[in-house]
DNA sequence: CCAATAGTGTCTGTGAGACAGTATAAG
DNA sequence: CTTATACTGTCTCACAGACACTATTGG
């Protein structure tokens, strides 16, 4: 430890810190990137379908090196002297969705020395889950990322998302952590289109919301005050990936959600009860 | 976003790196600090009862400022220039118990602007688990503390620890974080003996092992090669902080283990087989 | 024999999975 | 009437909780 090089002897705390020279450490920079998550759903064609439902991802476009004109997750350098690793990142929350009161959690603190070209960075990630629908200004070089395929295989996870105008696709292979059953190291394996390690802390992040889904009420975060059991069970099956059975999920559901007299109309089929979240 | 004052256009990534200037950003100093946890077991008078078994933490009393002679975890300062966080836990855990191989996680990333009176310190908690049996050497400064206590009553979460010597006790607030139903904020309510924010830290380790201990393989991590389904249901017990039923966990750990021919005898009562760990 | 742990059999209730069926809007 | 979703009833199976029971050792 850096520290036990010190040899002289203090009698007092305040005498010891008075002479503390910090500069004997060597010291790196600090960034929080943040996966900000939602869902958005496509029109359908048929006016009977329901719209299809996705996760999508807020990404900036770089404009200066390193990475200039790859997109990546937004982010910023941690300032020691004023704020937390959650302040900072909520700071960048606030710059690019104009939004406070936003779920963030604390996601992983990612480190390999080669991550950032310019010099050693450590990036303390977090998720965000917000709701569509609260968003009202579009913030320039910001853009909301559609996954329209997320498939595993073979422990090798391939992403694709779109904004739109542009497709963002890479793959990431899970390899089984030593001494464990269920813990990976991530490892990319093609990713042309995002900078830095940020393909990684994607998967990350969608795993995380994807595990804590179940035995949380995460989910409501990104949903609006009113909404069908339908779109309820919608995200659920966009955030776990696979078809839910309706009546076992509305089982499941009715002890976190309150039915109210409102209801949806005008899609072409059988009108549904508005129901609201209830903690 | 500091970055964003580069203002000189560069027309390729090789010439803005060379003419990088690091320094523009402020930094700071990053540490690891390791909840090295295990179980004990206490010799029990009757010679026909079982151990009683503990969870216990590996702590290091300090000799420098600041906190001197407070105890705290295993830790120290990453060295940006040659290590990951993961790299320098190890270290430390190679320093502490003279092992490899060990089971280690990241916990979380503790950034109280306050935590170190010296400087911002940035400190990645990783959480480590061993089998007491495979230690060998004893530490200088480090000690063993066994968990005789720990309740949680309306949020507060009270912990007693010894090492035979000192007795340690702290107790924690947990203060349900907003928009959530799930997560906590911990704060400080009563802590003498231990340095920095070393006893939040400890209470994130040992709930992130008790959340995990049920849907993963964990606990093997702390148990011998070979070991008696008492044993380790005692382990589940002493994580988990309450009793469990005898046919309830046999059915559940089935699956889990491998009955071996040989058998523990001399206890004062029936003798009973050995089980291995079965990934 | 006693005390203590080892280990098993079985009933019961809960709840998820599965499937089938009824209800109701827009066009 | 058709199509699509909304919503419910009910059977089955897996499994955890609970309790009672037998087995086996050292002293």
């Amino acid at each position: 430890m850096i520290g036990d090089v010190i040899m002289k002897e203090y009698n007092s705390e305040e005498e010891f810190l008075k002479d503390y020279d910090s500069s004997k450490f060597e010291k790196l920079s600090m960034t929080t990137d943040i996966v900000i998550l939602s869902v958005s759903s496509k029109d359908s064609s048929n006016y009977r379908k329901t719209d299809k439902k996705m996760m999508s991802v807020l990404l900036v476009k770089r404009d200066t090196f390193p990475y200039k004109g790859k997109w990546c997750l937004p982010g910023g350098f941690l300032n020691p002297k004023e704020e937390t690793l959650e302040e900072c990142a909520r700071r960048i929350l606030k710059r690019e969705t104009n939004l406070s009161n936003i779920y963030l959690e604390q996601l992983y603190t990612f480190d390999r020395i080669d991550r950032d070209p310019r010099m050693r960075i450590v990036s303390t990630a977090y998720v965000a889950l917000i709701d569509k629908n609260r968003l009202t200004d579009q913030v320039e070089n910001a853009s909301w990322f559609d996954i329209i395929e997320l498939e595993e295989k073979n422990n090798v996870v391939k992403i694709t998302m779109t904004n739109g105008e542009e497709i963002i696709d890479f793959s990431i292979k899970k390899i089984l952590r030593e001494k464990t059953t269920d813990r990976y190291d991530f490892k990319t394996e093609e990713n042309e289109k995002l900078a830095f390690d940020h393909d990684l802390v994607i998967l990350s992040g969608i795993e995380r919301i994807r595990n804590k889904v179940n035995y949380t009420d995460i989910v409501f975060n990104m949903m609006p005050e009113y909404f069908t059991l339908g779109e309820l069970q919608q995200v659920y099956e966009v955030i776990l990936n696979k078809k839910l059975l309706d009546p076992a999920f509305r089982r499941i559901i009715a002890k976190k959600t309150v039915k109210t007299t409102k209801m949806k109309t005008g899609e072409g089929h059988r009108p549904s009860y508005l129901f609201k979240y209830k903690r």
